[in-house]
DNA sequence: AAAACAGGCAACCGCTGGCCC
DNA sequence: TGGGCCAGCGGTTGCCTGTTT
């Protein structure tokens, strides 16, 4: 990236050094100060009125993915991670509608998670990550794994989006999506999102937290996987990782759409001697 | 210890659509 | 109605940092 000035015409009467890339603590400042005291507006004025070398585009950027004091910032909880993976089956790389549903979390954020995390995972396992084959896989096995995580550490709350039950899509068995679920209240942070109500239809201000009791509904119906299958011992890693025994799982049962006997077939594939290398490649996408 | 490599993420780029004149 | 301006969006780039060799 290139950090060095470059000249740019600003108006027709004026050339004005812009600068370009990272930015500094005192632009941070400025236009931190100058939000703060006179609201958005126009970007290419703020960045003028502020004081700022910068257009008003990069300025917009910066106060929207970091300076904003609402950003959340961090590692992404598993339900935030949950629910990503979900709305981004239904709706692809809406990255900024699927933030919208995350508060405190900026689109940009949402869509490198997606490019490093989860398109990694699809990597490893030789396929397109928007195939349906990775929906599958996700689906049985990073799901669960997920709302595992959410069990452990119950104290992580999210936002839900009123679940659309006439898509397929989703990664959530219908039964058991997020609007099906017992006790829940969705709520909108954003504000911008009318159709996000409680399951009665009235809205509400609390902020959804799954019912613990309801979690292992969650998974799909047709997988015979339970969490204690899902547990690595001593694996603390994010879930934004490597997911362990994804890829053996994937590789077991690459017809994921038929009978599937994961429980059977996921005691620990590592060291089962009856495991060959060369069928497991077969699998491979 | 240092070079090479890989991953994560902030920032930029280009396109699109809405608004205003 | 069409042209210009602007904000917003998704894709891409490249720097920084941690890890591996």
């Amino acid at each position: 990236m290139e950090n060095s000035m470059k000249k740019k015409t600003f108006t027709e009467s004026e050339e004005v050094e812009l600068r370009r890339g990272p930015w500094t603590l005192e632009e941070d400042t400025l236009l931190t100060n100058y939000i703060l005291q006179n609201s958005e507006g126009r970007w290419n004025v703020v960045a003028k009125c502020a004081g700022l070398k910068r257009n008003g585009k990069s300025c917009r950027l910066r106060w929207l993915n970091y300076l904003k004091p609402d950003i959340r910032r961090g590692n992404l909880s598993p339900q935030e991670q949950l629910l990503i993976l979900d709305l981004h089956s239904k709706w692809g790389n809406r990255w900024s509608k699927i933030a919208q549903y995350l508060p405190g979390r900026t689109d940009n954020e949402i869509k490198n998670y997606w490019r490093t995390r989860v398109q990694k995972q699809a990597r490893q396992l030789n396929i397109e990550s928007n195939s349906d084959k990775f929906f599958d896989a996700v689906r049985s096995f990073w799901v669960p794994r997920l709302i595992e995580k959410m069990e452990q550490n119950p104290s992580n709350t999210y936002c839900c989006p009123q679940n659309n039950n006439n898509n397929n899509n989703s990664l959530l068995p219908p039964s058991q999506s997020y609007d099906s679920m017992s006790k829940q209240t969705y709520t909108d942070i954003s504000g911008k999102n009318p159709g996000i109500s409680n399951t009665d239809g009235s809205a509400s201000s609390s902020t959804f937290m799954p019912d613990l009791m309801t979690v292992p509904h969650f998974m799909d119906h047709n997988t015979i996987i339970d969490s204690s299958m899902c547990y690595h011992e001593g694996n603390d890693q994010e879930l934004g990782g490597y997911i362990p025994g994804m890829e053996e799982y994937y590789m077991r049962n690459s017809d994921i759409s038929t009978d599937c006997h994961v429980a059977e077939a996921y005691e620990d594939v590592t060291q089962d001697p009856m495991w060959n290398v060369d069928d497991v490649w077969q699998f491979r996408g």
